[in-house]
DNA sequence: TCTTACCCAGTTTTT
DNA sequence: CTGGGTAAGA
């Protein structure tokens, strides 16, 4: 027996109500009672880091410290809620009152907070990826760019220049030297549109993502008095998934609990999948170089999966050009061997799925136990097809957002610009929906708007053709309207899809879908307190195509998950399987010429590996089918070279008298359609 | 001068 | 399926 000596705490260690000793292994237990000081929690998959993380929330709230003074920063909302129930389970409902969110969430609420100091009115909204875009594409039409025989970046590829030189903590010369030089060239006309974007933003009173992060920083730093009080509520601050922070983040982390200094990081450098969002896995391994005296905690031991899957996932680590010192092992089982399945094609593929899956919920699975996992969004549409022919429920997370639809978007825009008049990217949104009115015009009728008083009444501006006044008065009774409606969401969304729906039916050929669509949002939109929360959550968190889906067809049984790996970060599985794992994809062909981006791409593997508990199937399909043509493919080169003995390879064979049954039904559907 | 219709190309991952 | 570019039409 190792003795473990207790720092005093507030509370004597045998007045706990929870046995937190026998619950947990030693690491864990000496992470969870760690008294002051940083921690850095280096965690490989599956050790248990969420379930201490939770423990230690439990035991610093029974221990007496006030839940409002713990901060814990996790990657996604979603895991913060969970996280924070799983403690009130084990203890009680004061764990809800813990502050928790990601970086972006808390950020967002101190600068609500503290508007003022950054001369921001309260009522700022925040812009997703692609208003940002949209904003950059209004500033760059305004600078002349002149025409070289060089292209200049497109609206992505500079905001992707931007974001990457703020989440880097480099200068946009760098940014372009390391990451775009074809574009260096163009080095001034950057920097110049960079600095207006920077102004636009702050004369129309908007953030985007990374606003958020730099102006929580900037007001931490420049204002003592603030920083103080924010860093003093902090008591204890726990920040998950560590691997995937940035510099900004470790910046923010190291303000935010500059005050008590007890901090604690918590994450795993070979699961570090986010570079691409200017994430830096060796950020883990300099947190001790930022926060003096650190103390360093390993977890080891796996508790999640089978050593089969483990022994694959050890493996594949091994494909990784800089080696990584971890071994996952395990007490658990030996468990089934891993299977390798390759098929004839996409649709035998997804055959297989729906086929393995039917089988398992047969054998009494709840489908929830199953995840399908895949590298790009898309790579799921075949299957997904399959599963509502078969009326297999299920939610897909990552991928095309619902909120991020353009219907949805077009709505939403009604809405902000009530909440911020000054919002132009809104404002030009709404504008450009009316016929006759194009760039130019929108762009008139919104300086006028802001110069003159009132922009709800846009029939007033000066020099309006007949083509669209009328178009004018109708939004100009939507804005009467909508203020009337004040207070009730629902009602407010429901004015805007009535006045959309025109639109809506001109715009698109698929309109029937978007407006049911639409006329869901309006149900669910009464879970949120008000415009402003809707219109912020939304921006920061949102909903998963799908979510909205499932919500309407109100299925009783709990739906199977579709996830793209990054999005399934954290989370397991009795059941995984891995679809559409060729080389082109995972890897992905962007990545192939990059060391540094091949070995994420086999980080990237390794966390969908490692999601799995008891079950792994790896698929391909030998022909891959594009719109150009189909052409054979390659397994990914991370799983061509793994040895039978670690991979069961499986061969799908046709059952005839099936194969005709399930023609005879194919044939049927499409008669019926 | 401004809008719109049409065509073509390219499509990672997320707060 | 969406963005961007072009050319014709108002």
């Amino acid at each position: 027996m190792k003795k473990f000596v207790l720092s005093r705490d507030d509370l004597n260690p045998s007045d706990y109500s929870i046995e937190y000793e026998e619950l947990l292994n030693e690491a864990q237990y000496s992470a969870v009672m760690h008294d002051r000081g940083p921690v850095l929690l280096v965690a490989g998959a599956g050790t248990g880091k969420t379930r201490t993380l939770v423990y230690r929330v439990a035991r610093l709230v029974e221990s007496g410290v006030d839940p409002s003074q713990i901060l814990l920063l996790t990657f996604t909302r979603r895991s913060a809620h969970e996280m924070l129930r799983r403690a009130s389970q084990i203890l009680d409902e004061r764990c809800q009152r813990v502050e928790g969110g990601t970086f972006h969430h808390y950020c967002s609420k101190l600068l609500h907070l503290n508007a003022e100091s950054i001369g921001y009115p309260e009522n700022f909204t925040i812009i997703d990826a692609s208003d940002a875009m949209d904003a950059i594409h209004l500033v760059r039409s305004r600078m002349d760019i002149p025409k070289e025989q060089k292209r200049f970046p497109k609206k992505l590829t500079l905001y992707s220049i931007i974001s990457s030189s703020i989440n880097k903590q480099r200068s946009i010369r760098q940014t372009i030297e390391d990451e775009y030089p074809q574009f260096i060239s163009h080095l001034e006309k950057i920097d110049e549109l960079n600095s207006k974007y920077q102004d636009y933003k702050e004369l129309n009173y908007v953030m985007d993502f990374d606003d958020l992060l730099v102006k929580t920083r900037d007001l931490l730093l420049n204002n003592d008095e603030i920083r103080t009080q924010v860093a003093s509520k902090n008591r204890h601050v726990l920040v998950d998934e560590y691997q995937d922070t940035n510099a900004l983040q470790a910046e923010l982390t190291r303000l935010l609990s500059s005050y008590h200094k007890n901090v604690m990081a918590v994450g795993d450098d070979a699961q570090s999948i986010y570079s691409f969002r200017g994430a830096d896995h060796k950020n883990m391994m300099r947190f001790p170089e930022l926060f003096e005296n650190t103390k360093i905690i390993k977890l080891e031991e796996n508790y999640r999966s089978t050593q089969r899957i483990l022994d694959v996932a050890n493996r594949v680590l091994e494909e990784a050009q800089e080696k990584f010192d971890k071994k996952l092992y395990t007490n658990n089982e030996q468990g089934d061997l891993p299977g390798l399945v390759k098929a004839a094609n996409m649709n035998d593929q997804s055959r297989f799925l729906t086929q393995m899956i039917l089988n398992l919920r047969e054998q009494g699975s709840e489908l929830s136990d199953i995840a399908v996992l895949f590298r790009n969004g898309r790579d799921s549409f075949d299957l997904e097809v399959m599963l509502n022919k078969k009326d297999i429920p299920y939610i897909k997370y990552g991928g095309q957002k619902f909120t991020e639809a353009a219907h949805v978007k077009d709505v939403l825009a009604h809405l902000r610009v009530l909440l911020n008049p000054k919002d132009a990217i809104s404002w030009n949104r709404i504008l450009l929906l009316i016929d006759g009115i194009g760039p130019k015009t929108a762009e008139d009728l919104f300086s006028w708007a802001h110069q003159n008083g009132n922009p709800f009444r846009p029939e007033n501006a000066p020099n309006i053709s007949e083509r669209y006044l009328t178009q004018l008065k109708a939004l100009g009774d939507l804005f009467s309207k909508l203020k009337q409606l004040k207070g009730s969401v629902p009602e407010q969304l429901q004015a805007v899809v009535d006045y959309y729906s025109v639109f809506c039916k001109k715009r698109f050929d698929d309109h029937p879908k978007r407006m049911k669509d639409l006329e869901t949002f309006v149900d669910i939109s009464g879970t949120y307190r008000s415009l402003e929360t809707m219109v912020e959550e939304i921006a920061l968190d949102p909903i998963e195509a799908t979510a909205i889906e499932t919500e309407a067809s109100q299925k009783d049984e709990s739906p199977l998950i579709l996830s793209t790996i990054h999005s399934a970060k954290g989370l397991e599985w009795r059941t995984v399987f891995l679809i559409q794992c060729l080389d082109g994809i995972l890897p992905s062909g962007y990545a192939l010429d990059d060391e540094d981006q091949l070995d994420e791409e086999v980080r990237l593997l390794y966390v969908a590996v490692t999601r799995a508990k008891e079950q792994l199937f790896i698929t391909y399909p030998a022909l891959f089918q594009s719109r150009y043509g189909d052409y054979f493919s390659n397994p990914s080169r991370f799983i061509d070279e793994l040895s039978d003995e670690l991979i069961e390879p499986w061969l799908l064979v046709e059952d005839n008298e099936a194969s005709q049954q399930s023609q005879i039904e194919d044939k049927k559907d499409r008669l019926e359609n």
